[in-house]
DNA sequence: CTGAAAGCGCTTACAG
DNA sequence: CTGAAAGCGCTTACAG
């Protein structure tokens, strides 16, 4: 065996003195029954001296699968996407899969034309189905927080419920005037928080920003400018409600007593600047459409979870500061 | 050809009247000069045609390599690492090469055995480069904000430049009691910072925190609860400088009038809350990374740079609440 | 209980 | 200018 190159099944068989074929046996584990035990722990002790790891591009060609999985996220740098990464990667490692990650619309600004690795199936998050095009053939896939009748399983957050609870929350504590802080981004999870809340405040005043502290600022400077200006601003995200949070500074308005803000997401960023926010089990997210997926890989007909997401009150509504105005019942526990 | 199998290179041969060779001859951009023009054309439209994609596996195994590059970070959660992904990514791309990434160590809490997947090099971020083990063997290697003397080559900032801005900017604002808030991980880049600091402020006290928001609230507590109260927190991290920042509040201390703070990375949370800190960045260090890893694939020696890492002076240090005590300069421009 | 052989889909000398 | 053939390192029928 030369130095230089790594061993392959055929080194570790000449030095156990066996053929290639019971080496694949032994350390694949199909050999019980098929080769002696002695036999077995030769090829393996043989195996372990030469530092032995299989050709994972050969055993692909063989097999024709790969067990790996490819997660498409629209960015890979805001925290949400990252811990749906967690999620599913923590699922995947418990399975014997590896999960890699392929951001889109990337930053590099390039067409998705499908992966260049060979992958045995797809998870893709908050976008459009339809986008992923390209695909050298059909892959097993499951949408992440994206619209249930797309075609592919999902796996979603129940945002009506979120929505139900959130609007609860600001009528309880006397609010009326609602403005909704919309991400400019034309994907189903947005255009779901839009519908629910629409469905419940008619009169809500919309504006839309990019996802970004600064566009959320400019956003809310307009909202807050209005001359019935709200009383609660309803943010697609923890982003803009941070970006909101400090239009309200810069306008000396207090928060919550002029003005109360709530995001979605629960990012760090929420939890340091105290804003109310409705928590999206983003990790779940990912392990849940990691267990769809093996559900879709062995033939079987995955779930569709509706994972529910949790008001999460803080400092930037807090009842304390409720508006005094306010005709509906004032305090309840949160 | 079966229409439920994708297409091979045997396909589109067939379908376009020519030899398996010549397709692989045409569609690898090598055929000038070899192949004629028009047959050229007609195995291009074939395999568009068919959707023809090379199957990655048997060219991988064929050419022994795989353009694929293996990021090993800390954590993907953490927005530094995230851009680190991104410049690495972005420079992969541009020369063929995907990147995939690899936590470690990973949430899930299992050893780094080597990628299971085959690579040709590897990118490791803010760790020990002994903590690499378990190679199948010795694989290119760049470290990215890690030991210069660790033997790979080595992508770092100006922790030292950095240290001596920002001990600067403190100093002429009159700070002279400082703390510490460090970070309890034993790398490389935590004990530079230590290192830098110590020997530009000699009695500096030093608490160790975790890397998360409520462990720097309780290490920074513990340093503004002295007899001898710092006037100013050097945090080894932005989130550190958070909970510092909570801490400071919850003691009803003015930042910066009563305690300056400062982070190091500059993430969005500390734009949001208007923290001085050292910017770090993070996607240049991926991106010089990569291109060094590229260096070495080549048979080059690759640079070791050594980035500049930029004091970005807000409110937490503001010179219009510098120290009234302080016997330096003071207000110098930002 | 063990081995010889086929074949996954490529790329690249080699022959013509 | 084009094709037949070898071979990358596996896994899995198949033969004994």
């Amino acid at each position: 065996m030369p130095a230089d190159t790594p061993p392959t099944s055929k080194d570790v068989a000449a030095a156990a003195g066996v053929s290639q074929s019971t080496v694949s046996m032994v350390l694949s584990g199909k050999w019980p029954g098929r080769v002696s035990a002695r036999t077995a722990q030769k090829v393996r002790d043989t195996a372990e001296r030469l530092g032995y790891r299989p050709n994972p591009a050969a055993r692909n060609l063989r097999l024709g699968r790969t067990r790996t999985i490819m997660l498409v996220v629209p960015t890979i740098t805001a925290p949400f996407f990252a811990s749906v990464y967690i999620g599913a990667a923590r699922v995947a490692a418990e399975h014997g899969f590896s999960l890699v990650v392929f951001t889109w619309p990337l930053e590099l600004d390039m067409p998705f034309d499908g992966p260049q690795e060979a992958i045995d199936g797809m998870l893709a998050s908050s976008m459009a189905e339809a986008s992923l095009s390209g695909m050298r053939r059909p892959v097993p896939l499951v949408m992440l927080d994206s619209d249930p009748d797309g075609g592919a399983p999902t796996v979603n957050f129940d945002i009506e419920g979120a929505m139900e609870d959130l609007t609860g929350h600001l009528f309880s504590l006397g609010h009326r005037r609602i403005g909704h802080l919309a991400a400019d981004i034309d994907v189903w999870t947005f255009q779901c928080r839009a519908a629910a809340l629409e469905a419940r405040v008619p009169d809500v005043v919309t504006e839309r920003a990019a996802i970004s502290i600064t566009d959320g600022f400019e956003a809310a400077m307009r909202l807050l400018s209005r001359a019935d200006r709200p009383t609660a601003l309803i943010c697609d995200d923890d982003t803009l409600a941070v970006g909101a949070h400090k239009a309200a500074r810069a306008l000396g308005l207090d928060v919550p007593g002029d003005v109360a803000i709530t995001g979605f997401d629960d990012v760090v960023l929420a939890e340091a600047l105290e804003i109310t926010t409705v928590r999206l089990p983003a990790e779940r997210l990912g392990a849940q459409a990691m267990l769809g997926l093996l559900d879709l890989l062995n033939g079987r007909t995955p779930p569709r979870p509706v994972l529910p997401a949790e008001l999460v009150i803080r400092r930037s509504t807090s009842p304390s500061a409720a508006l005094t105005t306010g005709s509906g019942p004032v305090g309840q526990p949160g």
